[in-house]
DNA sequence: TCTGGGGTCCTAGGACCC
DNA sequence: TCTGGGGTCCTAGGACCC
């Protein structure tokens, strides 16, 4: 039986969120990004709009408008550079609460039409129709209603023989598209696009590519795999070789358990571990404090908590420390932490630091290793190994 | 005008065990 | 005195994705 997968990707979804949200806003250049700032003053019981112009800050842009990328202006830019390109363009702060709700929201409406779902962030899902009886365009035009009906926002569909080419046609006919493919389709639709396309293949392996004058996928799928397998290595040569045709056997995974919880945060300006030591120390324990918050919030525990850390020229370095007992204790993290951080440099200024728990169990399991750990605490760290 | 925050997976070397 | 191979865990870094 032949697999069915659909990718369903909702259109600009956090700007469509906050559209919604300011209807007086449509149609016009907005950019969503920076975030911890407080929602839009109210002005005579109308809400004021910053513009993007004059903006100073680290922020990023997290998205855009269609009006707004008309002007260049792409997700992941700098905001004073979106500046330049979009000065009149709206600046709202992110939202994640809300755009957290729609999230739900949609996911719940799919699961009512089609319940194999495989979550991939807040925005896009894969679906296996494969077992459905039902014709796909009628099925699909279901899960697009339900979404709109449930959010009031629209999304792009595509149905393909499997993932990778789901999620490269729902993007082919954007926004509010339902696109189908069939392994016949690739070389018509999928080889005159750029490689990039592949998801999976990001900057770097884009321009390697383009060194051996690959472009498209109909290049890649040309060259042979035993030079794929030298430029790239033997599994991501083979994966690239395979990917090129379209071919791709992943399942779509129903449930997935997380591997890592983290908080992390860029500075609004380069810190120094010495000079700026009490505002660094306060911003440290209150990493830790979110990341033990969080894991118990969600039900686990960590047996490796780490860092991150990136300076002032971008160089990032993280440092981990593997615990004999797991722990969701934010005091026991900032220990573990602290000491991962004696670990690195400290001679030149940070722009970021991170916390991280990784090595998760549930936390049920771990409680009675917790009681012991309270006790071994002020002792030594026991060798169990 | 430099580049957010939350993740996943892979690789590779060394320790350690059998 | 010199010679193994396999497996797992730990750590660090990097590419990539949303």
């Amino acid at each position: 039986m032949a697999r069915c997968v659909a990718h369903l990707d909702m259109d600009a979804f956090y700007a469509s969120v906050e559209l919604k949200r300011y209807p007086q806003l449509r149609g016009l250049p907005v950019i969503i990004g920076g975030s911890a700032e407080q929602q839009p003053e109210l002005f005579n019981g109308e809400p004021r709009f910053a513009k993007l112009k004059g903006y100073a800050g680290r922020g990023v842009v997290t998205t855009a408008t269609y009006e707004a990328r008309a002007f260049g202006v792409s997700s992941g830019m700098g905001l004073m550079k979106a500046a330049q390109l979009a000065p009149e363009a709206i600046l709202l702060p992110a939202d994640f609460s809300a755009y957290r709700r729609y999230s739900n929201l949609f996911k719940t409406a799919v699961a009512l039409v089609a319940p194999r779902i495989e979550d991939r962030g807040i925005d896009e899902i894969y679906i296996d129709l494969s077992d459905s009886a039902e014709d796909i365009v009628t099925l699909a035009r279901r899960i697009k209603q339900a979404v709109r009906e449930s959010t009031g926002l629209s999304c792009s569909i595509g149905v393909a023989p499997n993932k990778l080419l789901a999620k490269i046609c729902s993007d082919l006919e954007k926004p509010d598209g339902l696109t189908l493919l069939s392994m016949a389709d690739v070389p018509a639709r999928i080889w005159p696009l750029p490689v990039r396309k592949i998801n999976g293949i990001g900057p770097k392996a884009n321009q390697k590519l383009a060194a051996s004058g690959i472009f498209t996928i109909g290049d890649l799928a040309q060259v042979d795999i035993a030079f794929l397998q030298a430029r790239f290595g033997r599994s991501n040569g083979c994966w690239l070789y395979e990917a090129s045709r379209g071919i791709d056997e992943r399942s779509v995974v129903t449930h997935a358990e997380p591997r890592s919880i983290s908080r992390e945060t860029t500075f609004e300006r380069d810190l120094h571990a010495r000079r700026d030591r009490p505002i660094l120390s306060e911003i440290f324990t209150g990493l830790c404090a979110g990341v033990a918050e969080d894991l118990q919030r969600k039900g686990y525990a960590a047996r490796t908590i780490g860092i991150k850390l990136r300076y002032e020229d971008f160089r990032t370095v993280t440092r981990d420390i593997t615990l004999p007992v797991p722990t969701a204790n934010a005091a026991v993290i900032r220990k573990a932490a602290q000491e991962c951080l004696r670990r690195v440099s400290l001679e030149q200024k940070i722009r970021l630091l991170g916390v991280r728990a990784s090595g998760l169990c549930s936390e049920t399991l771990a409680q009675s290793a917790d009681m012991s750990q309270q006790r071994e605490l002020p002792l030594a760290v026991p060798d169990i190994r």
